[in-house]
DNA sequence: GATGAATGAGAATTCATTCAT
DNA sequence: TATGAATGAATTCTCATTCAT
């Protein structure tokens, strides 16, 4: 397994899908701009859904690392709710490709059996902020996929309106909807 | 023009399409669950992509009655506010395929070109609470946009996680996530 | 039977298929730029082939007339032909949308079964004037249809070169290619 | 690219599009006689309009060998103007299909912008013997696209007389045709 | 008679997938 | 293993014709 094309593969994927929708990111295209033939693109996925699914996967992966990678363990439950916040819109302002596949896919009949808690964060870490918040009565007792919305819905939007040029940010604005997010959680 | 034929093949169109995703609905499907015949479908719209842009301008009209019809003029910043929030929410749960429809059509290409807020209520309506809130120092001042995500996106949110039946709302939810909302806009 | 409007259906049909060709030529368009219902097409013509023999036929009638109605019957077998052949060529300048339909219905199947020689001219005023002169050993002893091909094929190339726009004509070249038809036809 | 393929597919273009004209002559049909798959076509043609125009363009080729290949370089004017004539009748005549093909498309709007010169003959020997023969006083002092019209037209004509089965040819009519296009060229 | 909306068969074209090389 | 030409089912769209009004 030749990992380096199947890598160009899904990026490959990633860039048409985005830019063009499910539809009219034929195969060919996929495999012309990844530079393979469009035959070999079937050694590593079974089918377009397939390689439509992996792509998401993967995507997924590079996702977590992002906020991951520099996770503050020991910080008050603020800050790390706030690091989560500003590396996930970071990473989608710095990948807008990638965050437009995400939303396309999250809204497709191909994502409706995928929970955006995965991606948006690992959910261990995320869920365990909430949890540990709403014990040390820090944050609202409310179900963790509302708290989860009421995070990731807001940034989620603001990211499209930036990427789609309807209104850009800066860290200003950024760091007031991530207060602000934080103001909609916390137990007042 | 036979209205009540271009309403038939427009519900066949968000009913496929919310259900199958943009390609995978044929005019052939369409037409037949329409109970039309296929040519017919072009006697009212140029193409499939008229058809998917008239569709949704069609919901639009439809979110902003339901959300106006009852709209509370005289009364307070916060109701009014609430208000849209919650008859949002239920129209969305209540109509749970053209939901499907208007989520899937703006994260697409076919939407990417269409301002969110348009569908989610008539702009006047809620951009004037907003800035009427500003002015008097009751609502965060935050550009409009921002105050728009950090409502609509969590309400978004929850109603994808009912619709898709990974966490099923109640009223006591939706009051405490419309209240959350609030929180997120208010002035502390 | 409405004459009028069998009249304006043929004459719209002539437009558009000569500007556009048989297919690209549809029933609605037709009806269309005749001021009738689709329908109406069908209570005159059995179908569309039957509407462009029916058209071809009425230009037949116009074109006859046109060449016979001043017909100098009693002159020289010279002056005769050349009446035919300025009179041809001043019809076909003056109708370039007929001339275009009569070439394209002749070289195509619809046309296939139809003699050339009926539509140019009324059969036996040019096919007397050649065996008058056949006779009188003014022309050459061809057969017919040879001398009609030597008379007519010209005459017919500097119209489309005209028509077409590749080659403008004026009565001085036009009697010059009348008179080297002559030239072809007459016993040297 | 395979060429044996996009010949088939030319050819079959030409034989049903000879016989049935350009509607009814559908993809379908023209992959299925050239024994190739619908879709195949598209790999050596944009459309049909293009294949078509490279159908057209692959006979002109086909003609001009035929008449070229044992064009008289150095023998009178007459001589070589004559061998052209009999040369294009003789390859008309043993590809009647192909001719049909030819006069169709010339007469409809997918060959109203190609001068007829140009598949007729190279232009630069037709037009040489022209030139030539004018300057020795031999050719009548015409614009070229007269002179070519008076040969061609009628040429043509016989052609598609014998082709459509309405006069048989044979040498004897051929060379008289012939002589008398000379006539109608040639100084008095 | 006249209308023109509705029909649906048929046309051009696309594209996921296969398979001989 | 990789290729990319070839496939043909599926898709969008057109248009001659019909028929209820």
């Amino acid at each position: 397994m030749n990992h380096q094309m199947r890598e160009d593969i899904i990026n490959a994927t990633i860039d048409l899908i985005s830019k063009h929708g499910f539809h009219r990111a034929p195969m060919a295209k996929i495999a012309q701009r990844a530079n393979v033939a469009a035959g070999t693109i079937y050694r590593f996925f079974d089918s377009k859904d397939d390689l439509i699914g992996n792509a998401y996967t993967c995507l997924e992966q590079r996702m977590r690392s992002a906020v991951l990678d520099t996770f503050p363990e020991y910080q008050s439950i603020r800050n790390r709710y706030q690091h989560v916040c500003r590396e996930l819109v970071n990473y989608f302002l710095a990948s807008p490709t990638e965050f437009r596949f995400i939303e396309q896919f999250f809204n497709s009949p191909y994502g409706a059996t995928t929970r955006r808690e995965r991606i948006r964060c690992d959910n261990s870490i995320i869920s365990e902020i909430f949890l540990e918040g709403i014990q040390q009565r820090v944050v609202k007792n409310l179900p963790l996929p509302i708290l989860n919305s009421l995070t990731f819905g807001p940034l989620t939007e603001i990211c499209r309106n930036h990427v789609l040029k309807y209104f850009e940010l800066n860290d200003h604005v950024i760091n007031s909807t991530v207060e602000a997010c934080w103001d909609a959680i916390r137990q007042q």
